[in-house]
DNA sequence: TTGTATGCGTTATCAG
DNA sequence: CTGATAACGCATACAA
């Protein structure tokens, strides 16, 4: 319909005013005559007017925009060429089995701190853009992420989807953000939000042992460089010794935080019969996979062998039995982040935040057996 | 660290050349000669310099920015307040029962939409901006909505976040695609990016007629002012005409796409001895709700009754027994939304586009029985 | 190929 | 309270 998008200087001579008092009387309505902005909203509603976001924020020094990076690179497996056709038609198609593609379950996670972000910002009327951080190369990847860098006033970064060197180039124009457990506390000089991997295996292994009197465990890792899988580690050590357990008594399989690793691990141990009382899982998928493999050797859940997870993942609890597991609260880390980020930019100076959330030990079947049924507990 | 982000003019005094060479470097570097690209190229890397998307955006009139807008209202229910604390420790909680919070699952099909406009943004090397809609009245919602058409150069908004008023608000500054059905079909000046309802569900009905003589059917609607819901509806009626059966005498209940609210109605037909041979549900969510009141009046799927759902979530494929339902490509129609937006981008004038997503029809237990195992059908 | 100058649409500073 | 006017950081047509 019009042809071109009408700007400050359209609604003034509309309004028969200077391009100043527009903007004053969209900014700070208060300092304008009544009457004056009764004009200019009036030409403004007329002329369908809208400002220019690049404009402002050239001119404000600010975008009120927060950025949000992830990878989680399984994403590029099913990322076929999409293009639109007309096929416009319904196949039918008998549905055989139960699909297990446990492989997109951190999918599940992203999502959720996604969610928090978007809440977050809502809640202050910030907006969020994201961007995925898929199969480029590392200078890719830079690239990528600084041109996101010049579109926000903050970035958020999700556990490792980007090198180190990439986060020192974005460090040193926006404040950064890291959704994740660092290697070492005070790392460097961004902010960090994360949550008690340590604390929360502990407690769980502290459970195990003096409620079910477990005294022979075996642990299911995930991958070296993860720092989540390492506090989890340290957290499970941390609890054996409380309750005087030599933790290199204690065997440990690496899975990578895979299902179908676990599960193979398991059938494994089955054939070998080297099957411990307790098996602790890094995360939830692995914990399934562990679980796949026991039920499918016939062996009981939890009166033969404990099985227990990391996360709380959906599955987690739709499974048979569900599983015991650490959830973290994946929205409140979204929520967490952007709040930080809000700090940091009104704050610049400050010191390097470092805010941990709490985790929550949900005992279930898979641990527990039958549980009577209370409520339901409430979750966040 | 560095008091102030450089600019292409501190970029062009330390590499010794005008700021037009240091855009042309960036933008098109086969326009420069090797030499002063080099030195350019240097000089950026020394300062860490970062383009402003602002001035970008201004100066070039477009921002590679694509914009979506969501509403999923049951957000606010659990928004409360979030601030920052020390709290750190690792709580305890014994998990007593199934959480069965459908009321989220729709969260889930919004998760899936934009997850497939990421994809597809990012594909294209363009960025995604995300904003919610929730609780604003019309005003504040348009004025939200407004501010983030400022800000990109298209604007996708998800079925029924924005009344028709803002529509046409929108409309008037930035492109339009509307990821939902419509009431009819070229309603207005945008685009549609939508999936066969109409078809989908019709193939459905004539499945359970032709397949398992069912000739005594019910129907569980969704909310009237749904067009998905109306859409579902119409199939549901061709397809028993089809067969010579005629709609009027199939009763329908409305349940609002609701878990709970089919569950009781089921109930209540339980109670009044009045279940048809077939349940046809506008949605997975009700079809969830109609067989936990069947399996708990112990009443068998699909021997006594069958169960079908429609949209495909998660839920369908774990319950027990498996809903049949039509699944819908909710990834594509995020893909599918971008593409039309792009194209519409480039060129502003064409006709309003229209595109229609097919489903699938996805045969499982609850209206097939015992399904033999064959391999994994492949998702997309 | 490279440099100069102008415009993009707002905000913000100062006078009036 | 209101109106000129100078940034804001970059793209680009035009000149050199």
């Amino acid at each position: 319909m019009s042809s071109k998008k009408p700007t400050v200087y359209d609604v003034a001579k509309e309004a028969g005013v200077s391009i100043a008092s527009v903007s004053r009387a969209l900014r700070k309505p208060e300092s304008v005559r009544p009457a004056t902005r009764e004009l200019i909203d009036r030409a403004i509603e007329r002329l369908g007017y809208v400002p220019s976001g690049s404009a402002q924020s050239l001119a404000a020094r600010r975008t009120g925009v927060i950025g949000l990076f992830m990878s989680n690179l399984d994403e590029l497996d099913d990322l076929q060429d999409f293009t639109l056709s007309s096929v416009d038609d319904a196949r039918v198609k008998i549905d055989p089995t139960h699909h297990t593609d446990y492989h997109r379950n951190d999918s599940l996670y992203y999502d959720q701190v996604l969610r928090g972000c978007e809440l977050e910002t809502w809640r202050r009327g910030l907006s969020l853009m994201v961007n995925l951080g898929l199969d480029r190369n590392e200078k890719g990847l830079t690239q990528l992420a600084g041109e996101m860098a010049g579109k926000v006033d903050g970035l958020i970064v999700m556990a490792r989807s980007v090198p180190d060197s990439t986060l020192e180039f974005l460090k040193r124009r926006v404040p950064v953000v890291m959704v994740a457990d660092a290697p070492s506390d005070n790392e460097a000089g961004y902010d960090l939000v994360r949550v008690s991997n340590r604390k929360g295996m502990r407690k769980l292994v502290q459970h195990l042992i003096d409620t079910h009197h477990v005294d022979d465990f075996a642990y299911i890792a995930g991958p070296d460089d993860s720092p989540d899988n390492h506090k989890r580690y340290v957290g499970f050590c941390e609890g054996l010794r409380s309750r005087d357990i030599n933790p290199e008594t204690v065997p440990i399989y690496r899975a990578g935080f895979s299902f179908t690793v676990a599960r193979t691990i398991t059938l494994d141990m089955v054939t070998r019969h080297k099957i411990p009382r307790a098996l602790v899982c890094a995360n939830d998928q692995m914990a399934l996979g562990v679980c796949k493999a026991l039920t499918d050797s016939n062996i009981r859940i939890p009166q033969d062998v404990i099985v227990t997870g990391f996360d709380g993942i959906k599955e987690s609890e739709t499974n048979a039995p569900r599983i015991t597991t650490v959830s973290q609260p994946m929205r409140n880390l979204g929520r967490a982040a952007v709040s930080t980020m809000v700090q940091r930019l009104e704050n610049p100076d400050a010191e390097p935040y470092a805010i941990e959330l709490p985790v929550t030990l949900l005992l279930r079947e898979s641990s527990e057996g039958e549980i009577s049924k209370k409520r339901p507990a409430t979750n966040i």
